[in-house]
DNA sequence: CACTTACGATTACAAATGTAATCATAGGCG
DNA sequence: CGCCTATGATTACATTTGTAATCGTAAGTG
C-alpha cells in the first residue's frame, strides 16, 4: 500500500537524520564522502530526493536559490517499524530466537555484553 | 547483483524450509491455509517457484507428472545475511543499540527476560 | 482414440527501484 | 543586457517485484 523508503533512500534518510537540514549538494558530498563503495551522481541524489519528498518522507524550504531539506519521520519510529517487520518477518515475531541467532552470530567484547546484560537486567527490575 | 528473495518469494522458502519436498499444490493450500490476509492463486504462487527456480534458490525433482521443490540454500545461512544487513544498514552494525531498540519496544514475558539473560550469561562465560 | 484436465512454461503488465541524463530557468558575470 | 551555470524538474530506461492469465502438453476418461 505505502511504497515506504527504498534501501537507496534510506542512505539518504540516514544522512538527514544525523544532520538536517541540508541541500542536495550537501548530500551529494555526504554519500561520497562515505564513499565505501556507493558513488552516485549528483542526478541520482537529487532523483532519491525528489522521491522522498513525494512519499512525504522529506520536506524542504527554500534558501536563496536552493533548498534545505529535512526529515519528515521521526528516525526512531521509522526504525521501530522496521525491527517489528523483520521480527516478524524472519523470526515470526519470537524475539528471543532472533536474540539468540544474533548473539551467536556477532562477536562481542566483554564491556558490550555487560552493557547488554545490564540491560536486560533493568528489564528484570522494571518488569517485576 | 545478486536479486535476492523477495519478500513474496520468502512466503514459499519458509514453507520449504519448515517442510519439504512439497509440490506446488501443496505450497499453494500451505499458504492460503495461513490465510492470514494473504491468498494467492495458484499461478502467482508457480511464478513465484520459477522465480525461486531461476535463482538457484530452491530445486526440484520429478515425481510422475508434478515436481516436488525442496531449499538450496540453508535457513541458517540465510537468516545469518538478513541479520548482517539489518544491524549494518539500520544500527551502523553495533549491536547493543539495536537490542536496546528491541528490547524496549517488545513486551517480553519474565520467562522470555529469563531466557534472554541465561543466553547472555552463558555468553559471558564462554567469552572468559 | 477424441476430449477434458491438471501441470509446468510462457507471457503480461503495472508499480517500485536503481541509476542517471536532459530540460528549463533564475541569477550572477562580463 | 545577453550568456553561462547551477539547481530543481522532467524524462529515461532496464530490472525486480507483485500478481496473475494463458499456452502447450501429457495423462487419465469415456
Amino acid at each position: 500500500m505505502n511504497p515506504g523508503i527504498s534501501q537507496a533512500e534510506l542512505v539518504i534518510m540516514k544522512l538527514l537524520w544525523q544532520q538536517a537540514p541540508r541541500n542536495a549538494q550537501q548530500l551529494y558530498e555526504a554519500v561520497n564522502e562515505q564513499a565505501r563503495d556507493k558513488q552516485w551522481r549528483i542526478a541520482t541524489v537529487k532523483t532519491l530526493i525528489n522521491r522522498l519528498l513525494k512519499k512525504g518522507m522529506i520536506s524542504y524550504k527554500q534558501q536563496g536559490r536552493t533548498y534545505l531539506y529535512q526529515p519528515m519521520i521521526d528516525k526512531q519510529d521509522y526504525l521501530a517499524e522496521q525491527n517489528e517487520s523483520f521480527l516478524n518477518d524472519l523470526y515470526d515475531g519470537k524475539l528471543t530466537a532472533m536474540m539468540a541467532a544474533f548473539t551467536s552470530q556477532e562477536q562481542l567484547s566483554t564491556d558490550e555484553i555487560k552493557e547488554i546484560k545490564q540491560m536486560i537486567e533493568k528489564l528484570e527490575d522494571s518488569h517485576e
